[in-house]
RNA sequence: GUGGCUAUGGUGUAAUGGUUAGCACUAGAGCUUGUGGAGCUUUCAGUCAGGGUUCGAAUCCCUGUAGCCACC
C-alpha cells in the first residue's frame, strides 16, 4: 500500500508537494516517472534511469500480458525484480491501448486536440465503438471492439485475439505486481462528439466499480494501491462529473486521462482536481511536454509520465531552456502559432548546424551527456544511425524533466513558485 | 593505337521523337504527449559538352570528352 502527505501547497493554486511512500521506496511529489512499457526505458538501464533523479518508472500491462506474459513476471517475483528496478513502479492498465492501438492506429489521432472544437452533432468518420470498426477496411490492422463488459483486440506482436475485461486488467496487474496500477478505461478520440464522450465516461464509472470489487476481492498483505482513472475529454461537465463519482470512490489515488484541447490542458486538469479529495495524490497520464507539467502542477497535479522525452531523444530532438519568450501568462505560451516557433523548447540534433558544434546539448545541464559530450558526437551518432545517440539523448531528455519537475517541487516548498515559473519560462 | 558499348539530380535508376523528365536512397526543414528504435509531411537537386535533323530531341545524326570491354 502506499501513504501520501502533503508538505506544502502553492498560495493561490490548487499545486502542492508531498510525498507517496510506497512498499520499494518514496517519491518525492510532483515528479516526472519515466515510462518503461515492456519493463524497460528504451536505451537505458535502470542504474542509468536511477541516477539521472528518476524515483519511479511505469510499466504498461497491455504489452507486459503478450510479451512476456503474466506467468514470467510472476515467476521473476514482479516486475521489479523481473528488470532490476528496486525502486516504486507504476503500470498503466491497458484501457489507453485499446484506443491507440485500435481505433487510432494509423490514423494519425492523437488524444490531443489540436483542431477546433467538433460540434455536438459532429458524427466522426471514426468508426464508432459499438462493433462497426470490424466492418472498416482500414481498421484491418490492430482493431478493438470495446462494448460494456470489455475489449476484444488482437495482438500487435503476431495478430491473436484477446479479450481485458475491468476484472482481467486487475488480475493482470496484480501479476505483474507494480506498487501503484490503475483502473481499466476507455479513451477515445478527441474529435469524438460530446454523446460519445459522455458515452465514455459512463462506461468508465461502471468499470471502475468493477475493477475496486475485483481488486478487494485480489487483496494481500503487500498489495499494489489502486487509482481509478477520470475521464470527460474537453467537456467540463464531463470532467468535473467524472472526478466527483470516481472520487468519491474508494481508490488510494487518481489517474488524469483522456483527451485534451493542447491549449486548455491547466484549465482541464483544473477542473477535475477541484473535484477530487484532497488528499490523495493525482497523476496526469501520459502527459508531456515541459510546459504541460509546469500548468499540470500548478493546478494539482502530483506525478505525471510520458513518453515524449525518450521518443522523441530516439528521433534526434532535445529539450533545451526556452530562451526569447517573454510571455508569462504560460497558457499562452508558444501556443498560438507553434509554427513561428520552430524551436518551441527543443532542438533537432540533426539538423546541420551542429554538425560541427562542439557544445554540450544546454551549457550548464549537469546531466551525464552534458558533462561529456558535444552536439557534433550526438549529431553524428544520430547520422549514422548509432545506438548510443538514443542513450545519450534519453538520458538528457530524461534529466532535463525530472529535474525540470524536482526544481518546481523546491519552488513549491519554499513557497518561491511565480519566481520560478518566472526563471524558467522566461 | 583500332573497334565496340555507355553517358539522366550527390548515388542508383525510369521515360514509342510529344509527360510538368518519374522513382528510391542521400541531403535540407518540420511533426511526434497512459511508447511507434517507427512513421508522416515538405523542400532542394538531373538529361556530359558543342553542333545538326525535326513543328517538337534524354531519345535520331555528327564531333569532342570521359568510363568500360575486346583486339594488336
Amino acid at each position: 500500500m502506499i501513504r501520501f502527505t502533503i508538505e506544502t501547497s502553492i498560495k493561490g493554486s490548487k499545486g502542492r508537494a508531498g510525498t507517496i511512500d510506497t512498499p520499494h521506496g518514496k517519491i518525492q511529489t510532483p515528479a516526472f516517472i519515466p515510462v518503461g512499457t515492456k519493463a524497460t526505458v528504451k536505451s537505458l538501464t535502470p542504474e542509468q534511469v536511477k541516477s539521472l533523479g528518476a524515483d519511479a518508472i511505469l510499466a504498461n500491462t497491455y504489452h507486459l500480458y503478450l510479451q512476456p506474459g503474466t506467468e514470467v513476471l510472476k515467476k521473476a517475483g514482479g516486475l521489479g525484480k523481473f528488470m532490476n528496478w528496486s525502486h516504486p513502479t507504476f503500470t498503466d492498465s491497458g484501457g489507453f491501448q485499446a484506443f491507440s492501438l485500435g481505433p487510432a492506429f494509423g490514423r494519425r489521432l492523437g488524444k490531443i486536440g489540436k483542431e477546433e472544437k467538433p460540434s455536438f452533432s459532429d458524427t466522426s468518420s471514426l468508426p464508432n465503438n459499438d462493433g462497426d470498426a470490424q466492418e472498416n477496411e482500414e481498421s484491418i490492422m490492430a482493431p478493438a471492439k470495446i462494448d460494456d463488459d470489455g475489449v476484444t483486440f488482437k495482438s500487435v506482436i503476431d495478430g491473436s485475439t484477446h479479450r481485458f475485461t475491468p476484472e482481467r486488467s486487475i488480475e493482470i496487474q496484480h501479476d505483474i505486481g507494480a506498487d501503484i496500477i490503475f483502473a481499466f478505461d476507455e479513451c477515445i478520440s478527441p474529435q469524438e462528439s460530446y454523446t460519445r464522450q459522455k458515452a465514455a465516461v459512463e462506461r468508465t464509472h461502471k468499470w471502475a466499480e468493477r475493477c475496486l470489487e475485483r481488486h478487494k476481492e485480489l487483496k494481500h498483505p503487500k498489495y499494489s494501491a489502486l487509482f481509478g482513472i477520470i475521464q470527460g475529454g474537453r467537456y467540463e461537465d464531463l470532467r468535473r462529473e467524472s472526478a466527483r463519482t470516481i472520487g468519491a470512490m474508494n481508490f488510494d489515488g487518481f489517474g488524469i486521462g483522456g483527451s485534451f484541447d493542447k491549449e486548455d490542458i491547466g484549465t482541464a486538469v483544473g477542473w477535475v482536481c477541484e473535484e477530487l479529495p484532497e488528499n490523495k495524490p493525482r497523476h496526469l497520464l501520459g502527459i508531456g511536454e515541459p510546459i504541460d507539467l509546469i500548468l499540470g502542477i500548478e493546478n494539482g497535479v502530483d506525478t505525471f509520465d510520458c513518453v515524449a522525452p525518450t521518443r522523441i531523444a530516439r528521433n534526434g530532438a532535445a529539450y533545451v531552456s526556452q530562451r526569447g519568450s517573454t510571455s508569462l501568462d504560460l497558457a499562452r505560451w508558444n501556443l498560438a502559432e507553434p509554427a513561428k516557433h520552430p524551436a518551441n523548447g527543443r532542438i533537432n540534433l540533426l539538423n546541420a548546424q551542429f554538425i560541427s558544434d562542439f557544445t554540450p546539448i544546454e551549457s550548464g545541464c549537469a546531466c551525464y551527456t552534458c558533462q561529456n559530450y558535444t552536439k557534433a558526437y550526438l549529431a553524428h551518432l544520430f547520422r549514422a544511425k548509432e545506438m548510443l545517440a538514443a542513450t545519450l539523448t534519453s538520458i538528457h531528455n530524461l534529466y532535463y524533466l525530472v529535474n525540470l519537475v524536482k526544481n518546481a517541487r523546491k519552488a513549491i516548498v519554499e513557497g518561491k513558485w511565480n519566481e520560478f515559473k518566472e526563471k524558467t519560462f522566461k
